[in-house]
RNA sequence: GGGCUAUUAGCUCAGGUGGCUAGAGCGCACCCCUGAUAAGGGUGAGGUCCUUGGUUCGAGUCCAAGAUGGCCCA
């Protein structure tokens, strides 16, 4: 046979033809399919026509803009929320999505004074500020470029900030309606204190260094009373005096001494030394008679005790006339010291919260020089006016006076330095506005068991969180944030916040944003002719503290949905979808002003994500070398790949990446595409209008591919209407290389090439692939939108109904014609003997007898063969081999066998010549073709 | 230390109420095809189901303790 007559065979075949690239070229084409949304307003265009009282809210947490990049865990959480809202979209929701960024605060603060040249006194308050929008804005610039260039659709046109004039003064309106509420109050609580540079610090801004201090052993006596009481607890008959010993390593802070924190867990041993009782904890015991050097040989023990036995007992202050509280906490631990912990409320965090719980209150007598200063509750003659870093010496002198002092060393430890000065800090209470939780957190809690939180762990993450709270502090001392809108009058100082004063505020800052509270006055910013409503002057001073950035994001739910009404409906939306560190952030913040004003939770529905790690499992990190930035992913991959690698893993947990992975997630997006190719390539010259053939006429496998593809949608739905989309992952893959590419388009591939090309037979298997192709298509949609759209603006004009873009087609629906339950089980049986099949005939091809399946021969024999008796007529298709034969054959030279079961199948070299145009073998006519190829062209 | 959480093949995931000789896809190895061709097909090798105890005739599955990792607090 010379070469030209085969080529004229091969002519007369129906060969695929498509425009769509093999290779995606993913870099350049995204760009191009992108601006084609753009043009051609696909968002707008998504929305247009939709029930709006049927609709899907997706609202966006806003993303810090403290840096113009993005980190892959931002990139996951937008795709994370493109891939629903799309899907939603698919499904006929009403889907608004308004994008927004989170621009006040610290980090930006930080950025901007780092580049001033010199420092931050060197410009005003108000020209700080502009540097920080300005920062702020250039960060959004280069976040809103990375997430439209992840594909990601939304209301570019008008995102919503938190440093927008109408947000700000909305925000101004929430914390008068909390304030009328009286769920704002002043109180004080220990902040990181620098008494050099006189100011409070962020935790960001103090580094830990190496100190030396003097750490002490101090005795504080129990009053009478109580100390019976233990005695008594014990079995104690002499009632000689009792103390208990704590230990610390800032001797200036025992003036402050408010309270002994014990655990009332542990055991604490009472025991005699040299006629004088004490009380530690049992594990400590050891420790401490070693560094106080008692005798142990002399140590009489007198009984053992919980800490909770002592619980709301007192002890006398060391130094002066007062009692201190004998409190339980948690935070007390067999550390080091003896378990019985001095606590100073006004000093320390855990003091203050411990001392919260019991009501006690803050007390700090330093001034913001770090100084002790005179007044009501505090007149030590020795200290006034004296530092706090000369004080230790000063009290430990008076310890040892008042023999409270049983031992004092100098130990090395770790300790907060200022980043600025480099000078040790401390903790120094201050004045704070607070929102007393304490006062709603019935309402929340209660709310809290009304969302739905996915995955449910979530609702006992966040309810353990907010049970625990009392207090939100909102105070910050800073320059880049809101302030809080709060007025002071110089005469009589009373505390100025009222309706009139609020909404004059706001109308201020909706005009000129909240800079006006640092450029006017405080008389500019109140009412004309604001009078004091105590004393009637009108000398006023403002509030200096700004607001927790949390405050800020965390009313977005009233400055963005309810002020955007007509575009985002109300409260509350259908979602928020943030990373789980949200529960004490966003999530929280947004619960508690929404439940404190409006009575309701934000939201319906809370979804939280996982965080991203590098490949090997750790941290991603620059000097591991396993930090990856979404750019560099999309260089390399295209944004489609990212998204899908979104979609494939269970965000529950913890997340992988790294270059394995988004390799194998190609390989993936490479077989859908190709999958996609070969359908779209067999129907060059499909139209559904008048080629597409009716159920009936087509062939049982076409039945059954459109049966497994009723699944298919069935599953793959069920797992986005759980948010499940690593199923829908696991689905499409299983789909495209086993239903589709391994089975299905492997078989029909023959009868589509030599078919008569407007065969019924030919008709038959492309109505079925137009119906598979309408399908991945539209399931490719919410993952990888640009893939789907490439495919969709490659596919014949005739059979995309007039749909312009990918994007507005809609979600497949399970289809109750195609379900066939007898097809599904006859063709399950057939598929076990196909593996029978190729096992049988693998052997042939390794020894390299036979090439293609085709070359062989099959013999089934065995019982119970009635389904494949039944489909006899498509078995050599089904194969993929040239005759197929069972039970029946007695000239058979069988040269293999395999045997599964009660089944055995036997092959052999095919019988008849390799018809040179359908390549099976076949008796042939004298142009070496079969008769059914004779047929087919003639 | 506390709250919540995770740990099944190299990777991504399945494995309701205990019965598994532990599955899938990808990747890998080998082979075939050359009419999906920088594609397509086939076969195969990969697992102390984190560990240790316990309950049970029987545990990846239930219970307890622990290890390791994560987020948030302290």
């Amino acid at each position: 046979m010379e070469e030209t007559k085969k080529k004229e065979y091969k002519d007369t075949l129906n060969l695929p033809q498509t425009t769509l690239a093999m290779r995606a070229n993913a870099t350049q084409k995204e760009l191009e399919i992108q601006k084609f949304w753009e043009e051609n307003k696909i968002y707008e265009k998504m929305l247009e026509n939709k029930d709006k009282t049927n609709s899907f809210v997706l609202h966006d947490g806003p993303p810090y803009l403290s840096s113009d990049k993005i980190h892959v865990g931002t990139a996951l959480n937008k795709i994370l929320k493109d891939i629903l809202n799309k899907y939603k979209t698919q499904r006929g929701y009403y889907v608004p999505y308004v994008p927004g960024y989170d621009a006040h605060g610290l980090p930006i603060e930080n950025a901007v004074v780092k580049n001033l040249k010199g420092g931050r006194n060197s410009i005003t308050p108000t020209e700080l500020r502009a540097k920080c929008r300005e920062y702020a804005k250039n960060s959004l610039k280069g976040q809103e470029a990375a997430f439209k260039r992840l594909g990601v659709l939304g209301n570019w046109e008008k995102p919503y900030l938190t440093i927008a004039p109408d947000y700000e003064a909305e925000q101004i309106r929430v914390f008068g309606e909390m304030y009328k509420k009286g769920y704002i109050e002043k109180g004080l609580k220990p902040v990181y204190w620098c008494a050099s540079c006189e100011t409070a610090l962020a935790e960001a801004e103090v580094e830990y260094q190496d100190h030396t201090s003097t750490s002490i052993y101090v005795r504080f006596k129990f009053v009478e009373e109580d100390k019976k009481k233990v005695y008594s607890i014990i079995n104690e008959k002499e009632n000689k005096d009792l103390y208990v010993v704590i230990w610390t390593t800032t001797p200036w802070t025992i003036p402050s001494n408010l309270a002994v924190c014990l655990n009332q867990r542990l055991d604490y041993t009472l025991f005699e030394y040299e006629n004088e009782r004490y009380i530690t904890a049992e594990g400590l015991l050891d420790s401490f008679l070693k560094d106080v050097e008692f005798d142990p040989e002399k140590i009489k023990r007198l009984g053992t005790i919980k800490g909770g036995e002592l619980e709301n007992m007192s002890v006398y202050h060391p130094l002066y006339d007062t009692k201190s509280l004998i409190i339980l906490g948690d935070h007390v631990t067999l550390e080091a010291g003896t378990g019985c912990v001095h606590t100073a409320p006004g000093h320390g965090l855990e003091d203050w919260e411990v001392c919260q719980k019991y009501g006690i209150e803050t007390f700090s007598p330093l001034n913001s020089k770090g100084e002790w200063e005179k007044s009501e509750k505090f007149n030590d003659t020795d200290l006034i006016d004296v530092p706090y870093y000369k004080g230790n010496e000063i009290v430990i002198e008076k310890l040892e006076a008042k023999k409270a002092l049983l031992k004092k060393q100098d130990i090395t430890h770790s300790y907060p330095h200022c980043w600025r000065c480099k000078h040790p800090v401390i903790y120094r209470a201050t004045a704070q506005w607070f929102v007393k939780v304490d006062k709603f957190r019935d309402k929340a809690l209660e709310a809290i068991k009304n969302v739905k939180w996915i995955p449910n762990s979530g609702e006992s993450r966040i309810g353990n969180m907010v049970a625990g709270r009392t207090d939100w502090c909102i105070s910050r001392q800073r320059a880049w944030g809101v302030p809080i809108p709060i007025f002071y009058c110089e005469d009589c100082k009373e505390v100025i916040c009222t309706d009139e004063t609020i909404e004059n505020v706001a109308k201020i800052f909706e005009k000129e944003s909240s800079d006006a509270w640092v450029s006017k006055t405080a008389e500019e910013l109140l009412p004309k002719n604001f009078k004091c409503p105590k004393c009637g002057k009108n000398h006023f001073i403002k509030e200096k503290d700004i607001m927790d950035v949390w405050f800020d994001s965390g009313i977005s739910w009233r400055a963005v949905v309810e002020k955007r009404a007509d575009e985002l409906g109300h409260t509350p939306v259908d979602m928020y979808l943030e990373g789980s560190d949200q529960h004490r952030g966003w999530f929280q913040s947004s619960l508690l002003t929404a439940i404190a004003t409006k009575g309701i939770a934000p939201y319906k529905q809370v979804l939280t994500h996982g965080f991203v790690f590098g490949e090997d499992g750790r941290k991603m990190s620059k000097s591991l070398g396993n930090y990856i930035r979404p750019d560099d992913i999309i260089k390399n991959y295209g944004a489609d790949i990212l998204r899908l690698w979104a979609a494939s893993v269970d965000y529950k947990n913890d997340i992988k990446i790294g270059n394995n992975i988004m390799g194998q997630l190609a390989e993936i997006f490479k077989k859908t595409r190709n999958t996609a190719r070969f359908l779209l390539g067999n129907l060059f010259d499909f139209d559904p209008n008048k080629d597409y053939v009716k159920y009936d006429d087509l062939k049982a496998i076409d039945k059954f591919a459109l049966h497994k593809l009723n699944v298919l949608i069935e599953n793959v739905t069920e797992a986005f209407e759980n948010y499940e989309f690593y199923k829908y992952f696991q689905y499409l893959q299983n789909f495209a290389a086993v239903d589709l590419s391994a089975f299905y388009l492997d078989i029909v591939k023959d009868r589509l090439y030599t078919q008569g090309k407007k065969s019924l037979s030919r008709r038959a298997c492309q109505t079925v692939m137009f119906e598979i192709l309408q399908t991945l298509v539209r399931i490719l949609v919410p993952v990888m939108p640009h893939q789907a759209e490439d495919i969709w603006q490659n596919t014949p004009e005739a059979q995309r109904n007039g749909i312009i873009s990918a994007l507005l087609t809609d979600w497949p629906k399970y289809n109750t014609n195609w379900e066939n339950k007898a097809i599904e089980e006859e063709y399950g049986k057939l598929l076990k003997v196909r593996e029978i099949v190729t096992k049988a005939i693998e052997p042939l091809r390794s020894s390299k007898i036979i090439g293609s399946s085709l070359e062989a021969d099959i013999l089934i024999k065995g019982e119970n063969l009635e389904v494949l008796k039944k489909y006899k007529n498509e078995l050599a298709d089904l194969f993929i081999v040239s005759h197929v034969y069972i039970n029946e054959k007695t000239d058979f030279n069988s040269i293999s066998s395999f045997e599964y079961e009660d089944i055995k199948i036997e092959v052999q070299k095919a019988t008849g010549e390799k018809c040179q145009r359908c390549w099976k073998y076949r008796e042939l006519n004298s142009d070496n073709i079969c008769s059914d190829c004779f047929e087919a062209i003639k």
